[in-house]
DNA sequence: ATGCACGTACTTTTT
DNA sequence: GTACGTGCAT
């Protein structure tokens, strides 16, 4: 076979048209970082220690000094949103220089790799990408097809394994050759089924482009050859979230020129479920014995009192790497501990606080996020912000290409591009309703796994079809001849928006919208809309690069030969379809914007972003450290050391003042439950915190609220004073029955009520007034009234 | 084939 | 408390 692979570009860079001194501004780590060229390099950087700074500047002084061609530069980062953040900075450093270096998600690099030539292991040009809910119905269907109960065998669980499995780069055989449980065995099998059903819809999932990469650099000599010619550096960011499978696609290219750049901070690694593994980055200098070590530990975001806050907590992991960060900003505020009775006086206490401070001068309500652990947490502040007539935006909810009638019409969308996906084929098969039932498109699937064909190549099959009967088989020939038009048109008709309204108009699938009579029927139509929208800025963008000056020669090479002679309105739609996949939110997604708004997200959404004001809520146990790291069936101190990296990356956000809430009592899971503060609070030092509320150290005992604080064994500085550590004899005020009455709610009637009386005691009441509802309250801090 | 009712189970989320 | 999945009845 002829080499596939063009000369390597040895051009230099254009960096003297820009002036700026890449130097200034750094402190000295920084600049050692930027300047360090040959040999391995790990930079630890910490929170708010100018880290996307230093990589770019890194990447510029390649360039401009070095004069490094940007396309010989491998920048790779977890994110879309970091990969474009990093190519935004570039491009005022180096111009046009930034859209030539390879820099994109591990996954994106690693789609391009193989799209150019994955067939040099058996990989089809045009594979497509299976996101999280496709591989979850095929490993649905499997477990069906092989009878496998689903109730033991979660799918989802499974799918876990399987991801674990190929992140560590284990193949089902594999797994099948270390399998000693009869679980174990099921899952290799599963897992084997699992290929060959990818395989068979040339799909690969998102964990197959990273796996599939390094497979395509160990079995192909000419492609790990050229690929690690080609890269004099590479650089990776957010090491502590690699996983094995990553670690060894960034070694094997960066094996020939050993320039491998790897940033991170393993006291943020908050990823370990979904794969990340901080022994890698704890290990980089093993890998890497002549490794040079950079730490940057000077914070330019927080005060020095949040900074010691923060290490006050994470210093108490074991598995860390020692280090401490610190700023020129002396003191700061002090942290406030703010306890409240349950999670709707926690969530009003923030709302109060946020229009105090406001009247302070914090006019921007966009200074303050709120952070928690769970999402369902939210609730009681979106209520009370709500109330409180304060904008509340929640972040990092449902992404706009998950939904489900987006969905669909990707679906629709990827069976034009490729029929033999049988996954998208089985979603849309009966939507909008055609009146193919769970019983035919069973019979159908069936079919196809018995011969070996795609569902689409039995549809097609009109003998097959036609011994299902005679009503299926005419429901079956509409839909037949739909796909057969939409395939047609798309051989034609050059814009995806144009497909998209095709479809949308063939499937009349805003109607199927307005006949499901729900709730958030307006919002699905308001979405396909997006969708089309999306699809034409996608166009637009196409157009835009119609003329590829963007990549550099050589990729447009690569690429040419990676071009199958498809029509061109074909190719857009793979690229389309690519690009849903990688890049799960759309530009005009939600667009919520900038709207001057409190930020409500998670601890994991927050990482990498900053506020004025931080407010950490539900710090219980139980929930930050999450009851599954304490008390669940894998709990650990690694577990747990994770829970502690989740408080110290909140705690980092803030840049001026930190507002850490508990619950004494919280409703979860539809449990209303006494809490203990969390253990985390004790961890920072006191003397940087403020108490109030439950957390006071003179709260009154009328606010005890909750026995289980007096549980032996812990001790917490947050239990207020004066709460002995006996639970009290004192008979119980109420009693199940009893009417009584509360001055903002009314009158009730006791529905439930704790054994003992005192401090602890606690009645559950239904109010009469329909909209209070049931509600449980502290008998010692409600004041109740009997009636 | 479709719709309703009941039971169960449940972090975190990017690609 | 909700959301989802299964099973039964229409």
């Amino acid at each position: 076979m002829a080499t596939p692979f063009p000369a390597l570009n040895q051009r230099r860079g254009l960096g003297h048209l820009f002036n700026m001194d890449l130097l200034a501004g750094l402190n000295s780590p920084q600049r050692e970082a930027v300047t360090h060229v040959k040999g391995p390099l790990l930079i630890f950087a910490g929170a708010g220690s100018g880290k996307t700074r230093t990589l770019t500047h890194r990447i510029a002084y390649l360039i401009r000094e070095h004069r490094v061609p940007p396309g010989r530069i491998l920048a790779v980062t977890f994110t879309n949103k970091a990969a474009k953040e990093m190519r935004e900075r570039l491009t005022h450093l180096v111009g046009n220089d930034a859209s030539r270096i390879w820099m994109g998600t591990f996954h994106a690099m690693c789609a391009q790799m193989l799209r150019i030539n994955g067939d040099l292991i058996g990989i089809d040009r045009r594979f497509v990408i299976f996101d999280n809910d496709d591989t979850l119905r095929l490993m649905k269907e499997i477990l069906k097809e092989a009878d496998i109960d689903t109730s033991r065998y979660p799918p989802s669980r499974i799918l876990h394994r399987i991801s674990d499995a190929k992140n560590n780069l284990r193949s089902p055989q594999d797994v099948e050759s270390v399998a000693s449980s009869p679980y174990q065995r099921v899952l290799a099998r599963v897992y084997t089924r699992y290929q060959e059903r990818l395989q068979a819809a040339h799909a690969l999932d998102f964990d197959d482009l990273l796996g599939e990469a390094v497979r395509l650099l160990r079995e192909s000599e000419e492609a790990r050859h050229y690929w690690s010619e080609r890269f004099l550096h590479v650089l990776i960011d957010e090491f502590q979230d690699v996983n094995m499978a990553q670690f060894r696609w960034a070694q094997m290219l960066a094996e020939k020129h050993r320039n491998i750049c790897v940033v991170g901070d393993d006291d943020q690694s908050i990823y370990a479920w979904r794969g990340a593994n901080v022994k890698i980055i704890l290990d980089f200098e093993v890998s890497y014995q002549d490794a040079t070590v950079i730490h940057l530990e000077q914070n330019y975001r927080s005060t020095q009192n949040i900074l010691d806050a923060a290490h006050g907590v994470i210093s108490q992991n074991i598995g860390r790497k020692a280090k401490r960060l610190w700023t020129e900003v002396e003191g700061g505020a002090t942290l406030t501990v703010h306890g409240a009775i349950n999670a709707q006086e926690e969530a009003l206490w923030v709302v109060r606080k946020v229009q105090s401070l406001q009247r302070l001068g914090h006019e921007h309500l966009s200074d303050f996020a709120i952070l928690c652990r769970v999402n369902a947490q939210s609730r009681p502040f979106e209520e009370a912000f709500m109330r409180a007539r304060v904008p509340l935006k929640l972040v990092g909810t449902q992404r706009f290409y998950d939904r489900k009638e987006v969905k669909d019409l990707v679906a629709y969308l990827k069976v034009i591009y490729n029929a033999n996906d049988s996954v998208a084929l089985a979603r849309i098969i009966n939507v909008p309703g055609r009146g193919i039932g769970d019983v035919t498109i069973q019979k159908l699937q069936w079919l196809a796994a018995e011969s070996n064909r795609s569902l689409y190549e039995v549809i097609l099959d009109a003998e097959a079809v036609n011994a299902l009967g005679r009503a299926v088989a005419a429901k079956i020939a509409p839909l037949r001849n739909l796909l057969k038009t939409l395939q047609e048109e798309a051989q034609v008709n050059n814009t995806v928006a144009d497909l998209v309204r095709l479809v949308i108009d063939r499937t009349d699938y805003l109607e199927h919208l307005r006949r499901e009579r729900t709730v958030d029927s307006i919002d699905r139509q308001a979405n396909v809309q997006e969708f089309i929208n999306a699809a034409e800025q996608f166009d637009m963008r196409m157009d835009e690069m119609e003329e590829p000056e963007a990549a550099d020669e050589e990729d447009q090479e690569l690429l040419r030969t990676g071009d199958a002679d498809l029509p061109e309105g074909i190719k857009r739609l793979g690229t389309f379809m690519e690009s849903v996949a990688l890049e799960g939110d759309a530009e005009g997604g939600t667009g919520a914007g900038s709207n001057e708004a409190v930020t409500l997200m998670t601890l994991h959404s927050a990482k990498g972003l900053e506020f004025p004001i931080v407010f950490l809520a539900g710090m219980e146990q139980g929930l930050l450290p999450h009851a599954r790291a304490l008390w669940g069936e894998q709990a650990g101190e690694e577990e747990l050391e994770e829970e502690r990296r989740l408080c110290y990356v909140g705690l980092t956000r803030a840049q001026q003042q930190v507002f850490l809430t508990f619950a004494a009592q919280r409703t979860l899971q539809g449990r209303t439950e006494s809490t203990q503060p969390s253990q985390f609070l004790d961890e920072i030092p006191s003397h940087l915190v403020e108490r109030a509320g439950l957390a006071a150290a003179n709260a009154p005992s009328a606010y005890d609220v909750a026995t289980s604080w007096n549980r032996p064994g812990v001790s917490s500085t947050f239990r207020p004073a004066g709460v002995a550590a006996s639970s009290s004899a004192e008979p119980p005020k109420f009693s199940i029955g009893d009417r009584l009455r509360h001055p903002t709610f009314g009158e009730g009637l006791v529905v439930n009520a704790s054994p003992s009386g005192g401090a602890g005691e606690w009645v559950e009441v239904a109010f009469l007034n329909s909209e209070t509802g049931k509600k449980k309250l502290v008998v010692a801090y409600a004041p109740l009234e009997k009636v």
